[in-house]
DNA sequence: TAGATTGTTAATCGATTAACAATC
DNA sequence: TAGATTGTTAATCGATTAACAATC
């Protein structure tokens, strides 16, 4: 029997897609979209209920194409002649990021940074919610830091696994980040946003980490800065 | 007589280069320097004095041939079987970023990351020096926040004009940056670092603008705590 | 209907990676 | 010399952009 086909890649047709594939979106796009989200809210604001993909990109300074293609992923149709809802897209947003639930986080180390972090609301709208601080700092160590409580150090891991916490946010100096990292994951912490300018790693590779890098983006602007003179 | 090669374009060689020639490095490897930057001041510290990009990439989670690509930008040429010499590898880093000069800069806005900002210490090394802060709260102005003088920002236009800053900081709120950032660029202002979650436009296309968006970092952070879901 | 706008496929561009030659 | 490592060219991969069909 002349069997040319094995079943499962029937000849000129496209492999059948696994259902619970991993999309992969691109990286690039998803940054974008709190730059949208932030834009649609100031829309929503101002009365606007519907808004083309041209004027989102004449506004934010992008091209129509990757308006379209940025929102394409959120699985929010827009409609021809009249352009994309503004509620629906920020709805979509919020669930495409998770923003839509919260995620409880701990904040380790309450310096200037840590400071401003752990009062900034905005974040509120991305649903981080930091519970608690932590810090070395007897004088801080007890009290109310921006409506939120300081707790010592050492009482990080406790606390992270009894409050099942799964952000954790690093604003403690560059050679103390490992160490606080290393406590955070075996607590059982889900990811870790990292401001100190030093490479965190990890163990246990379910665990994400974001590195925030002031340096890097200073660098680019400098040497944008050089090149001009 | 028969002139096949026209002058200036030789056929089988390359076109020659205009000296003044914008060279354009990837952006993504000028984010990547100040990471090499700080590992190698580290192995300087502990009297390493060549190192090869194997290591470099090892430690750094990169892969070798990235290392070699990124260091490449700095002219600085590695040695087979030994590597870069860790001391010509920072000092070329921090001239091709421009970091061995120094930038005079302002800072509009000391609110609590204006506060961390202005007294981050880590920004002398990348020749960021912030000589003076401005805000709108009496109970600031006149006095010294971080070893910095607060002045009214009245007073920012005249300061930057005759101090010949060179970079303006924006940590205002959203609704502020737009009007601050153009009091920046009408003083003659090169460059303005924004981390204000807004988009800032400017007239005058030579001044370039770096956007700090703290909420596209945390995007790729909370669709990633998603998708692990 | 005509025309503006979305949605999608294909082409282009740029960064990363692979392969390997050059070098000490 | 042999082998580790740099330097460079070519291949691959992924994002952006261009072109145009589909839609209201």
């Amino acid at each position: 029997m002349n069997n040319e086909y094995p079943r499962g890649s029937l000849k000129g047709f496209p492999e059948p897609k696994e259902l619970s594939e991993p999309k992969g979106f691109p990286e690039p796009s998803v940054r974008r979209l709190p730059i949208y989200y932030h834009y649609l809210q100031q829309a929503k604001e101002s009365g606007t209920e519907f808004i083309s993909g041209n004027q989102i990109a004449a506004d934010l300074d992008l091209s129509p194409v990757q308006v379209r293609k940025d929102l394409e992923i959120t699985e929010v149709g827009g409609k021809p002649k009249v352009g994309y809802e503004v509620i629906s897209l920020l709805k979509a947003i919020e669930v495409f990021l998770g923003w839509n639930e919260i995620s409880p986080a701990v904040l380790a180390g309450v310096g200037h940074l840590g400071n401003a972090i752990l009062g900034y609301n905005g974040f509120k709208e991305y649903g981080l919610n930091i519970a608690a601080a932590f810090d070395d700092d007897f004088s801080k160590i007890g009290k109310l830091i921006r409506g939120k409580p300081v707790y010592s150090s050492d009482a990080m891991e406790q606390y992270v696994r009894e409050h099942k916490i799964e952000i954790g946010i690093v604003t403690v100096p560059a050679q103390s980040a490992q160490s606080v990292a290393d406590t955070m994951v075996k607590a059982g912490i889900k990811a870790i946003w990292n401001f100190a300018p030093v490479k965190i790693t990890v163990q246990n590779s379910k665990v994400l980490i974001q590195h925030e890098n002031l340096a890097s983006s200073f660098a680019v602007l400098s040497k944008k800065i050089k090149e001009n003179k």
